[in-house]
DNA sequence: GTCGGCTGGCTTTTT
DNA sequence: GCCAGCCGAC
């Protein structure tokens, strides 16, 4: 380990000996480097020894990077250090101590599907009117409040819906623990309240976590940060790293404040600034420092380079979705032409619906590409099934997975049998399977025969190993036959065998740097000796399961240009970034105006997509797109002009303004935009001639005017006569609206 | 029990 | 415009 390649900056923080720190550590300045050589140093110098560490991180993958690193830098045995994410932590101790944290020995973790379903459950059974109250909103009243600490009790009401949410979220806490699950956010409440209440467990992981380390700071939730201040007490050294500028979760649940209120209560003004950048050119930072100095509410932190300038950001705007694709793509070749790995090159976007037209684009030219983002591997129905026989093996209790495997494949018990079940258990108070001795009758054997396929399982579970039983389950519950005769079967299959190979991973020593993946999210490290526990193989890989649900793209590590969302590129660098969709509306989205501090996201999330480039930085805009089957007219975001103009070089003419740019520009040239098929043109400017007569008003294309909720804009189109006339209307923030003029009250300005 | 048609919704997402 | 999820028909 060499202290002295670092810069003063990161120097400080490796070394610091002040007990609460605040890493404001920029885009691409070493963050990584300097937590894991922290702990490195930590340890070399006999500060703390490794079980006296815990770091926490978002991500498994992160986690397994700071592992990783630090095995790099230190020969040290990594098993006694908490290393993981909030989840993978709370899961450990919860797993230590289940008898005082309430839980069955056996508890399984529900991942948002399964929570959905075990709402629409308890929904049904309730006769509540979903209408009224949509599972998903249910589903996240109650993470929400579980995010904030809150129990059903905790929450005063503040209208009848939230009055009925409450009481279906304590009906739902009920019915989770009757059947010993446990959901996401349920992990980090329960552990909470294990170290809250008990004192003696309380009191031994203070006493042995001496130093602990949280990345990314600024995406903490409320909860996160009070067990993290529990876990610390008063005596232990809490080092926290984070870019206020990088947080763009808020929605859900993430508080930046967290970091005022950290410095403010804690690091008492002691923050070290990492500004220093590592990835970039200064043309790219000063655009990023530029454009996120438009934010209030700032820690403040400004990246430079000494690396130089670097090429100006190339923007471009186009005519529509299509020709800025097409556009993309044509670059891109020119790029590779010029020698760039094609994964060194990504597209990012605001939403997914934009990578339709960019994938499309890139399909007919035949450029290979990956998009990130859709189903991950243990969100596939297939392996969810065969979990969900696990899971059974595991627990019989478990009621959304008996549900859910019960009649798959097929075996003839239909949605009564399974309400006549569900009302006899209820009546008993026992679960699903146990509750079958109460039914009679046909239906009864074939449960009864489902049962039994479980119990013998379940045996064999004892002596055969995890990718054993996994291959059995899927012989003797006719999964294997059930994908055989089904059309898309094959790739479910290969899927299922994939699954085989995970568990045989999962099993193997040799998976990760000597320490096998069983052990990353086992119990209490043996080190730990106060509560030692011991767990199935089958219980820690079910834990994997939930915890990580695999990454959606690591085994295509072929040759392809990189699409994603901005949230998705966050942490990633590429030679060449491509930013598409700057359009008003879009992004910044619309919804994010109504949203409080909606815009300063907005803009941390540009931020963030700006510093995604190391050398070449493209951005652009489409006048026209097709937006939910319709054509939506736009005007250029306002963050491009948020980019001094000394950074850029426009491959487009530039217009005046933003906000009216586009209506100007197509009232000025009237039909005449060189690129467009004429066809759209005529409805388009249907209304131009004459302009359409509403009571005492008339409207005419290119005309301003100004609406009580979207403010000033500029009509760019009209549509229909009389009363039932629709404008199309370009408001200053809010984009494009379709607008009956007989309906809304418009004034011309 | 399964298939097909219809309706509604539609920003971002890790664990 | 597209997809998911739900309901109704066979």
């Amino acid at each position: 380990m060499d202290i002295q390649q670092l810069n003063p900056e990161q120097r400080t923080a490796v070394m610091t000996d002040a007990q609460y720190v605040l890493v404001l550590a920029g885009a691409g300045s070493g963050k990584t480097k300097v937590l894991t050589t922290r702990m490195a140093w930590l340890m070399e110098q006999g500060i703390v020894s490794p079980g006296g560490i815990l770091a926490v991180t978002f991500t498994n993958k992160a986690a397994k990077e700071m592992l990783t690193r630090i095995s790099s830098l230190l020969p040290i045995n990594t098993r006694a250090m908490w290393v993981g994410t909030f989840h993978g932590l709370c899961n450990r101790l919860l797993r230590a101590h289940y008898r005082d944290a309430g839980l069955p020995q056996s508890f399984q973790i529900l991942d948002i599907q399964d929570q959905l379903s075990a709402i629409k459950r308890l929904l049904k059974f309730h006769n509540v009117d979903t209408d009224k109250y949509p599972p998903k909103d249910i589903q996240n009243f109650i993470n929400g409040s579980k995010e904030r600490g809150l129990r059903p009790d905790d929450i005063i009401p503040h209208d009848p819906f939230e009055a009925r949410s409450v009481e279906l979220y304590a009906l739902y806490q009920n019915q989770c623990d009757k059947e010993g699950v446990v959901d996401f956010a349920e992990l980090l409440l329960r552990a909470f309240e294990l170290l809250k209440n008990n004192a003696l467990i309380r009191e031994h992981y203070q006493r042995r976590f001496k130093h602990i380390l949280i990345d990314e700071f600024q995406d903490t939730n409320d909860l996160q940060y009070k067990w993290l201040r529990l876990l610390a007490g008063q005596h232990n050294a809490m080092f926290a790293v984070g870019d206020d500028d990088q947080s763009i979760y808020a929605f859900r649940g993430a508080n930046v404040g967290n970091m005022r209120a950290y410095e403010q209560d804690y690091a008492k003004g002691n923050i070290i600034r990492l500004e220093q950048n590592y990835r970039s050119y200064n043309h790219i930072l000063d655009s990023a420092n530029a454009l996120i100095s438009h934010n209030t509410e700032r820690l403040g932190k400004n990246l430079w380079t000494d690396r130089g300038d670097g090429e100006l950001l190339r923007i471009n705007e186009l005519s529509d979705d299509r020709t800025e694709a097409q556009w993309i793509v044509d670059e891109a070749k020119s790029l590779i032409r010029d020698g760039i790995d094609y994964q060194q090159i990504a597209v990012l976007y605001r939403s997914n619906a934009q990578s339709r037209a960019i994938e499309h684009a890139f399909f007919s030219v035949g450029l290979p590409y990956r998009v990130y983002g859709g189903l991950r591997f243990f969100e596939r129905q297939e392996i969810k099934h065969v979990l969900a026989y696990l899971r059974l093996i595991h627990n019989l209790d478990d009621d959304t997975s008996f549900l859910r495997v019960v009649n798959f494949p097929a075996r003839g018990i239909g949605a009564r049998t399974l309400e006549n079940l569900t009302d006899a258990a209820t009546q008993i108070g026992c679960s699903l399977a146990l509750g079958i001795g109460a039914l009679k009758g046909a239906p009864a054997t074939k449960l009864a025969e489902f049962v039994g396929l479980i119990k013998r399982l379940s045996d064999m579970a004892k002596i055969l190993s995890l990718p054993d039983l996994i291959q059995q389950i899927m012989h003797d519950a006719g999964i294997e036959q059930f994908y055989k005769g089904e059309r898309d079967g094959e790739e479910r299959l290969e899927n299922l065998q994939e699954l085989v190979n995970a568990a045989q991973v999962f099993c193997s020593e040799e998976s990760f740097e000597g320490r096998s993946a069983a052990e990353l999210v086992s119990l209490s490290a043996s080190e730990d000796q106060a509560f030692p526990e011991q767990t199935s193989a089958l219980a820690m890989f079910l834990s994997h399961a939930s915890l990580e649900a695999g990454d959606n793209q690591a085994k295509h590590g072929e040759n392809a240009v990189q699409l994603m969302t901005i949230h998705a590129a966050k942490g990633l660098e590429f030679d060449v970034v491509f930013v598409a969709g700057l359009e008003q509306g879009l992004f910044p989205h619309r919804n994010s105006l109504v949203a409080d501090d909606g815009l300063e996201e907005e803009r941390r999330l540009m931020y963030v997509a700006i510093t995604r480039a190391r050398e070449r930085l493209y951005l652009s805009a489409a006048h026209e797109r097709m937006l939910y089957g319709q054509t939506e007219y736009t005007t250029r975001s306002q963050f491009l002009d948020e980019i001094p103009e000394e950074h850029t070089k426009w491959l487009s003419p530039k217009l005046k303004e933003s906000g009216f740019t586009r209506s100007e520009f197509a009232f000025r040239q009237g039909a005449g935009r060189a690129t467009n098929e004429p066809k759209r043109q005529s409805a388009m400017f249907a209304g131009m001639s004459g302009g359409v007569q509403v009571g005492a008003q008339l409207f005419k294309v290119g005309q301003r005017v100004a609406h009580a909720k979207f403010g000033e804009g500029m009509i760019i189109n009209l549509v229909g006569q009389g009363a039932e006339a629709q404008a199309q209307i370009v408001f200053q923030n809010v984009g494009v609206k379709t607008l009956a003029l007989g309906v809304a009250k418009l004034e011309i300005l």
